[in-house]
RNA sequence: GGUGCCUUAGCUCAGUUGGUAGAGCAAAGGACUGAAAAUCCUUGUGUCCCCGGUUCGAUUCCUGGAGGUACCA
């Protein structure tokens, strides 16, 4: 029996990883394991670019409307969680396929992200309270003095980070640097990694026609059910946010699906700034390639 | 046809009391370790519509022209 191994399908929102995965996941006879920060969440179906029900149908998705929109997720909970889903897939065949663009829910699969404790609730909250009410500088100040080697690396004008930071001062006790290891996990099965990539312009051509497809199947309806919850994190996503900005009476339609297109392509761009720096990934370039040639690319990379 | 106003970065426009110019948006590049579709950083040379004139020097003032726009005929 071959060595057990994770294939991974990554690559930029819209690039058409999802068509390319359910024939992968036939010819590896494998599941389809969704590396997305937003589709594993309920009732963001149209806006995050989900597999359509016929497709779920056709292999068996994991990952997908696993939450409720209010609950907590992370990337450590996904590495903990795939992992666990993987022995069980391993036991089954040889391969296992994660599809998806997350970076950091990709990266902490395949390279493993640092045991940090969970943040206290109530910690967060007085910080953010502090933060509207202070600014960011005594936070700043306060984290030289905690953990003066973060406070060198950090992104001083990051809130997020200077924040997390803090937060983990205060829960622990301890420096948040000092549970930064940033060493690469060992597992133990084989990762291959393979990029779909297109040109740019053809990219952001199917992106824009992505949006206006999401608009004639009813994403404005979809943004209207979930508005009541416009303040979770599940829904600071692109797709929604702009659209809750129109019933918000801030922007016209238009102007807000504009928008919408472009943060999609910033995002996209985001997305492939990130995987510039993996070495080990087998790009695949989807402008040039029929499904079947890249499949056939991909077994040879196996 | 007459009169007024406008013509500056891909777009919308500031501005220079005459010393060759800057915002927003768009665009490009980058960072990233438990909220990551998040969050954050960096990047602006463009015949200042054209031809002349005045001036040491004009994108800025003046004559003429072109295009746009509003009102009046």
């Amino acid at each position: 029996m071959a060595e057990p191994t994770l294939v991974v399908l990554l690559g930029p929102t819209a690039v058409g990883k999802t068509e390319l995965s359910l024939r992968l996941a036939d010819l590896l006879s494998c599941d389809i394991i969704s590396a997305d920060s937003r589709q594993i969440y309920k009732g963001i179906s149209i806006g995050t670019a989900k597999p359509t029900e016929a497709e779920l149908q056709q292999v068996t998705h994991h990952f997908i409307d696993i939450l409720p929109l209010d609950q907590y997720y992370s990337a450590a909970q996904y590495e903990a969680d795939v992992l666990a889903l993987l022995e069980k897939q391993f036991q089954r065949g040889p391969y296992a396929l994660m599809v998806g663009g997350s970076m950091m829910y990709i990266d902490a699969v395949t390279k493993g992200i640092d045991k940090i404790p969970a943040v206290d609730e109530t910690v967060r909250q007085t910080l953010y309270d502090r933060l509207e009410a202070e600014g960011l500088e005594p936070l700043l100040n306060e984290l030289r003095l905690l953990d003066p080697d973060y406070y060198k690396i950090v992104d001083q004008k990051n809130y997020k980070r200077v924040v997390h930071a803090l937060e983990i001062c205060y829960t622990t006790g301890s420096p948040f640097s000092s549970f930064r290891t940033n060493t690469l996990k060992e597992r133990p099965f084989r990762i291959v990694k393979i990029g779909l990539r297109r040109e740019r312009e053809n990219l952001f051509q199917r992106i824009n026609q992505r949006v206006d497809q999401m608009m004639r199947d009813g994403l404005l309806g979809e943004v209207k059910r979930v508005y009541p919850y416009k303040d979770l994190n599940s829904l600071n996503t692109v797709g929604y946010k702009e659209l809750f900005k129109v019933l918000d009476g801030e922007w016209q339609l238009p102007m807000a699906v504009e928008r919408l297109k472009k943060n999609t392509r910033v995002y996209a761009k985001k997305q492939m700034t990130w995987y510039a720096h993996d070495d080990d990934i087998h790009w695949l370039d989807a402008d040039k390639l029929s499904t079947n040639e890249m499949l056939h690319a991909i077994s040879k990379f196996l």
